[in-house]
RNA sequence: GGGGAGAUACCAAAGCGGUCAACUGGGGCAGACUGUAAAUCUGCUGGCGAAUGCCUUCGUAGGUUCGAAUCCUGCUCUCCCCA
């Protein structure tokens, strides 16, 4: 299911092929997410032809609210309802278990949670999230955990732990007693919590180590806490984590992060950086970070991005996206998420090139400058 | 020709004796956004100053008052109705 082709002589960055029955994963990748079953403002003709995504997130929590578990059963699974063949990640509805804190209880059994959407509510648990991504069908689905805040002290983040630990092991048990229903593989992957504290980090992720998946994720990170700390925290994890796996770094980041992440050996990223901030206008460019709001770009004429990772990145100025975003104009959504996507999926994927090609750490230096730069 | 209404900052529009450098929208300027409740949210928006603050503003010229965007008079302009 994965296989390594090249590692790196001076970092821990590997070039690897994850397999899925809806085709081949070249990583280190980066997954576009599209939560609701859409990469918002973008067709799945451009997620192939523009961006060359080969793989797309979905959420487990978004799904089941809407549309519904029922329709999507009627639909044949998410690939079928989206019109999508390439392989789809779910995450479980965890980090919604957080991020819509207000609204939710948890307990041991699960996260008893309202409805953002009518107030109903909902109990979801480790096994249940595990049968509603047997129906959405995803390729790879995700434990329910608990994504504790930042900061957060050590005792409620031990607990937190011991928590996803224990959803992990019925998650796990609910997996291998139950079987796809759409005539393909599912793998599931268990999640590592801790938030920046190495001793329960440790303890996680050996923890999720001998759970013997086919892949396992890191979460918990990017919550808020200084980009120094999470890059100690991927390298102690990873260094419990075993290496002949993929490792997934959840929600994962600024360019410069996942470069950072690469190279302590993580191959798998998700964000909503690239679609969200690009439709409120910023723009990572081959130039640096630009804000396309800015009036500075009002009569600059030049391609959003010379270097040209997709085609609306040369095709359309500087000058007529910013008139675009704002005045409020779809298309000016679509052209900043096109463009941010398509630089993404580029630099990831020249960062596997020089993986292949032994310069992973130098051509690393040199591209951190320019992608931290604010024009 | 007769009768009526009104002129407030970039625009629209509140305010109708002191708590007004002036509500609120829009526009403008900037910022935030990391497993998407986000085509969203926040701040600033007369001048000078880091700031207590100081200076100049509510069509215009006077006046009343301790004090006026608010009251009175003249002027200028705009809009509506009837001829």
């Amino acid at each position: 299911m994965f296989r390594i082709e090249s590692r790196d002589k001076d970092t821990n960055a590997r070039a690897g092929v994850l397999s899925t029955e809806h085709g081949d994963i070249p990583t280190p990748v980066f997954m576009p997410v599209g939560t609701g079953g859409t990469v918002k403002g973008i067709l799945q003709r451009d997620l192939v032809e523009e961006i060359d995504a080969k793989i797309i997130l979905g959420n487990t929590y978004h799904l089941y609210l809407r549309p519904g578990t029922s329709i999507m059963k009627s639909a044949g699974g998410l690939h079928k309802f989206m019109s999508w063949d390439l392989p789809i990640l779910t995450d479980s509805g965890g980090y919604q278990v957080f991020s819509l804190s207000p609204n939710r209880k948890l307990n041991d059994n699960g996260a008893l949670f309202r409805s953002h959407i009518d107030g109903s509510e909902h109990l979801f648990t480790p096994e249940n999230t595990v049968d509603i991504q047997r129906i959405i069908g995803s390729d790879i689905m995700m434990v329910l955990d608990e994504c504790a805040p930042y900061p957060c002290d050590h005792k409620y983040a031990k607990k937190s732990v011991a928590l996803t630990h224990h959803w992990l092991d019925r998650a796990v048990e609910r997996y291998r007693g139950t079987d796809p229903l759409w005539g393909y593989n599912q793998v599931l992957f268990p999640i590592v919590q801790g938030g920046i504290f190495d001793d329960l980090r440790k303890i996680s992720a050996e923890k999720v180590a001998g759970a013997g998946m086919e892949g396992n994720a890191i979460g918990g990170l990017s919550v808020g806490e200084p980009a120094e700390e999470m890059y100690r925290t991927i390298e102690i994890v990873n260094g419990i984590l075993p290496g002949d796996k993929p490792r997934y770094l959840m929600g994962v980041g600024t360019p410069v992060n996942i470069l950072e992440a690469i190279g302590r050996g993580v191959d798998m990223f998700d964000c909503v950086m690239p679609t969200r901030n690009g439709r409120n206008g910023m723009l990572f460019t081959s130039e640096g970070i630009i804000n396309i709001k800015n009036n500075r770009w009002s009569a600059d004429f030049s391609p959003i991005d010379p270097a040209g990772p997709s085609s609306v990145s040369t095709r359309y100025s500087k000058a007529y996206l910013r008139h675009l975003i704002i005045s409020g104009e779809i298309l000016g959504s679509q052209i900043s998420s096109i463009h941010n996507l398509a630089f993404y999926l580029s630099l990831v994927r020249q960062a596997r090139e020089q993986i292949v090609k032994g310069n992973f750490r130098t051509w690393k230096e040199s591209m951190t400058r320019k992608l931290s730069e604010r024009l």
